[in-house]
DNA sequence: TAGATTGTTAATCGATTAACAATC
DNA sequence: TAGATTGTTAATCGATTAACAATC
């Protein structure tokens, strides 16, 4: 591996559509890999994933300087400094709040463990469930929040609670340390700048799907 | 309710973007509603959302002129015409495919149900799953798709089955006549352009959370 | 009327794409 | 070397915000 390398762009964030491109990037990349391929170029990257080449090397050159003129970009190089980049180079524990239909799925679902991410620790508000065990963890009171966070060292939480509940569980865990929050419900929560907020709002996506199928009346082939 | 009114712009379709943020604006109006209040100024609605109120001013504008001058918004109103924008003042039927943790837990789903979507069909390719019971409907095989799609007449797919299986099942979805698909897999879909996607990957948006978490270090609040 | 607020134009900001010298 | 491909600058495109005449 090259080093050292010229430092990424004085360490401002990236845009968010450049970190959910990498993100494509990564996981096709991972592709590439268990296909035996060792090195690929911006305009084969971009053609897996439907995006311009100028746009895969200005994302990837926003972090650093990671290709090879003539050659491209060698995969294995490439997988490991964009784990680093999107920090899943390691592994979070997560705490799930909510476990409805929504929260179970989620605590099953594989999609999170394969990228080192572990839900830990389960809350919920209902006495019927408090107390009960779901995939060998017994569910706790909101009460033990903080207690939890702090001793099992969780950053991040995934918020599956109504909408009513949502604004009040966010400001616990915030209280509680917390520094992200995945959230499920339909609305928007107001925390400190110091905590991240991904919101992932299933009615508003469908919605969106309903304009466009309305809307649409094409020909031409297209990845989405 | 005022009428005739200027005509959308065009009918070209609306950014994403703006679609996205419609559907926010359509929800905290329902909410006033349920308040009693009955007009709002983009101020008002922006302000709730933490968006701009020239940017609420001009999303709406785009598909007419819903305002009154010196009032602002008869709420009712718009509430009825931006459920017709989107497309939610009428039941969409969709089908189901793929009853893993994530299918099991989108059926039961509330949210969808609230808003006119309704999962009338469920389909998988595990001979186990064909022919059980899930919420009152019965599994069935994916040879039975395009007749089922045609006979209850559905136009939309909910797609949550494993990444290797997802675009050979898109492929049966579009021979079926499917006009849209919510794509949870996470992989991107190649369809016809006349098929409409929104996608939703679970694993891209953890990952944007965690990078936002390592990188971020603020102070100020923020809705998000 | 005076005050409030729209719809829209112009100004700003940011993101995407094209082009190309530098490099392997 | 000749061909390929990067990183980056400049050009384009689109989205957001500011400003304000028109309107109630």
């Amino acid at each position: 591996m090259r080093d050292p390398r010229r430092e990424p762009s004085g360490d401002r964030p990236a845009p968010n559509a450049v970190v959910g491109r990498v993100s494509l990037y990564l996981r096709q990349l991972e592709s590439f890999q268990s296909q035996g391929i060792l090195t690929v170029s911006s305009s084969q990257l971009g053609a897996a994933l439907a995006i311009n080449d100028a746009q895969v090397r200005k994302d990837l050159a926003f972090f650093g300087q990671f290709g090879y003129p003539g050659i491209g970009y060698r995969i294995d190089e490439l997988i490991t400094a964009l784990q680093r980049i999107l920090g899943i180079d390691r592994e979070w524990p997560l705490a799930l709040i909510g476990l409805g239909n929504l929260g179970r799925a989620l605590l099953k679902y594989r999609g999170f463990r394969n990228r080192g991410f572990r839900i830990v620790a389960l809350f919920d508000s209902d006495p019927h469930k408090i107390g009960s065990d779901f995939e060998g963890m017994t569910v706790r009171s909101l009460d033990t929040l903080a207690e939890v966070i702090v001793q099992q060292n969780i950053s991040l939480a995934v918020l599956s609670v109504p909408a009513e509940a949502a604004q009040h569980v966010a400001d616990q865990l915030v209280a509680s340390g917390i520094l992200g929050i995945f959230n499920f419900a339909p609305m928007p929560l107001i925390v400190p700048a110091s905590v991240s907020i991904v919101a992932v709002d299933l009615s508003v996506q469908l919605e969106h799907l309903a304009y466009k199928t309305q809307t649409t009346r094409g020909g031409i082939s297209f990845v989405g």
